[in-house]
Order: C-alpha cells, then structure tokens, then sequence
DNA sequence: GTGTCAATATACCGATTGGTATCTGTTTTG
DNA sequence: CAAAACAGATACCAATCGGTATATTGACAC
C-alpha cells in the first residue's frame, strides 16, 4: 500500500464516524481536517471533492458490516444457526454502532433519498444485497429440510430487516439496548414458531 | 387567531415538509424564504431563530400524525379492531408520507441524537406516548377478554413499533410500498397466532 | 547524494450561512 | 380618527462553507 493509499484508508477511517453521527451534509471540510489532523489540500489531493469522500466512507462503512456479519456466519453450518447467528450479531455490535453513530446504512438511506443523489444507488444496493443474502439463507434451510416449504422467504427477509432497523432506532432513541434485545427476541421466537420445522 | 399567529402557522406548514425532506440542519434560511415568499426579518419576528422554528415544526408534525391515528382509532370499539386500525393508518397513509419526505418521527431521531440536542427531549417523547398508546390498546384487549392473558403488552409494543419503522425506511428506499404492506400484513398474522385469543 | 515527482501545506476565492439593526407599512385600540 | 403597537421588508454583518491555485515538503529511484 503505496503512502498515499495510507493516507486514504486513514482519512476514510478516521472521518467515517463523523460523517455517519453528524450526516453527510453537516460534516465539514473543516470537522475533516481537525479529525485527521491534514489539511484542506491534502483531503482534496487525496479525494475529488467531498462527495467522493462521503460515497467512499459509505462504501467503506457498509462493507465493514458486510464482512463482520460474513464472518460470523462463516462460523455456522446449518442455515438456523446461521439466521440466529446473523441476529446475534446485531445484539453483540449494538453498543458499537450506537457509539459511531447508528447504523450505517440506516442514516444513509434517511438522509440520502431526498437530498444526496449520489449516495441513494449505493445505499439501494445495500439493501438488496442484504434482503438476497437474507433470502439465501433462508433458502437454504428449506432445501435442507430445516425449514417448512411453504414459506415466504422474501417475505420474512424483509420482515427481519425492518425489525433489525426499527429495533436500532428504537434502541438508540431510547437510550436503552434492550429494546433491541425485545425485537431480535420475538424474531427468534418468529423463527421458532413459523419457519423452524 | 392573531395576524401574526396565522403567519407563524403559515410558515410551520410551509416549511414542514422541507425540513423533513432535506433535514433540520440542510433547511437554510433562503429555502424558509423561498417557501413562505417571506423575507428574513419577517421569520426572525415570528421565531426566536432557527433552532426554534425546527422545534416547533416538529411539534407540529408529530402532532399532526398522532391526530391522524387517533382519528382512525376513535372510529372503532375492540382492541382488535383498534389495533388493526393502527396498522392500516399507515398502509393508507404511505404514500403521503413518502412524498412529504417519511416518518418524521424516524428522520428526527435520526438526525437529532447526535447532532440536534434542543430536539432529542421531544422526539424522545413522541416515542414514548406512542408506546404508552401501543400498550394501554393490548392492555384494554386483555382486561376484556379479547387478547391472551400471559403476553407482554410492552414486548409487543416495542416490536410493532420496530416493525412499523423499519418497514417504512425499507419501503422508503427500495420505492416498493410493497414492501411495508409485507411487514404489516406479517404483524397481523402475528396478531392472529399469539395475541388474539 | 541528487533529481524527480508525488504528497501535503498555505493562502486565498466567491458564495452562502444564520443572524440583527433599522426602517416602513399596517392593525388594532383608546 | 389618531396614536401606539406590531408585523414585515431592507440592508447589512461576520463567520463559515466547499473548492482551488500555488508553494513547499517529503519519499524514492538512480
């Protein structure tokens, strides 16, 4: 990694917490070059402008929940262990997320639909890639028998995925994780009672 | 209602929408002008300064969709038909708030935790009151008979409330109203199964 | 070591921001 | 009907915004 793909991978780094607590739009040049110390030419000698650096911080920001939730999936073979070990991993990370800012694609998806057009495809395509790989999951435990035939799995994709969502939000206002702990709860109980065979 | 209490009124209704669109701190002064036809000195007679035309357009809002489901809710009897009531307020009334910029109660949570701390306080209580209505409706089903003795009204609560927003923040982003009708068809199945006797 | 080129810093730009002091016009009230 | 009170418009302010042209520093190949 060349020194100034360093300083890149820093800035991203380093910037990624503001931009998702502050927003796109409320995080300044200025917040940019006090939070990493560099100054206004080095950000714009490392980044088109700041819209570049906000679609890179998304990017990156996405990504790191992608692979952590990869990774403890990768730890599971049946495709229950795997869908409870995607909801624990929300249970596990909430105290992180609340503490960076909520999630991610949450506050992008609110504030990019109506006034960052260029961050509103990215943040689409998140989503999509999360309900698929939700479905994915969910298809495989009906093709090995775990779970019942008959069910809905883009159904239940995007039902887990707007409690997830609204269980953070709900968390995060409140100030208290266990509203979070309520919603993944009754989705374990959701999987028990309607899917599990 | 005084010439200068209508134009305070004028100006809440004109800039709603736009603050929920574009976010309390991306609303500027010229975009408050531009709506109203007003000019500064005139916004600045009627609210102390930004801050607190933001909080009483909030006021407003939330106001504005507990009177919506309440008017819904006085129409029926039961707790089912109650509680029904309120799922289908926000099947019917998607589309409106989609197009005034979504839940304003989520993209002020959103944006207020981290960044807007005159409003936190207030949007922290809009979602309590609506827990309190949630769970003072599947109290009434219980003590009438009508619901299932053992539940707990607030897990339940909590849980419609997550399942609610998150299916409009899916829906939002995805364009697919689908996608929330998913989510409040899965929570009256789940009405059905555990709840209603 | 030295020359080269990329990486970072400095200094500046016009535009826009939220906010205010002041002036004018309109209501309202005695 | 006049005077006091108030709503609204005009003109201005310093500060900050995102962005850029240019100067300076650093790293690395020869």
């Amino acid at each position: 990694m060349s020194k100034a793909e360093q300083t890149r991978q820093f800035i991203i780094e380093k910037t990624a917490p503001i931009f998702n607590k502050k927003g796109y739009y409320a995080t300044s040049l200025s917040d940019i070059t006090t939070a990493t110390g560099l100054t206004k030419g080095s950000i714009y000698g490392n980044f088109k402008d700041k819209d570049d650096l906000a679609l890179q911080v998304y990017t990156y920001q996405s990504k790191k929940i992608a692979d952590g939730v990869d990774q403890q999936l990768n730890q599971h073979r049946t495709a229950l262990k795997k869908l409870f070990a995607f909801f624990d991993f929300y249970k596990e990370n909430f105290k992180n997320i609340a503490a960076s800012g909520g999630c991610p694609l949450m506050n992008a998806a609110i504030e990019a639909d109506d006034s960052l057009p260029f961050l509103t495809p990215k943040v689409k395509r998140s989503f999509t890639l999360w309900r698929q790989r939700l479905i994915s999951i969910l298809e495989e435990g009906m093709t090995s028998g775990e779970f019942k035939q008959h069910i809905s799995a883009e159904h239940f994709a995007i039902t887990f995925m707007a409690m997830i969502e609204g269980g953070i939000l709900l968390a995060k206002i409140s100030g208290r994780g266990k509203d979070l702990t309520i919603v993944l709860d009754n989705m374990k109980e959701m999987v028990d009672r309607e899917i599990k065979i």
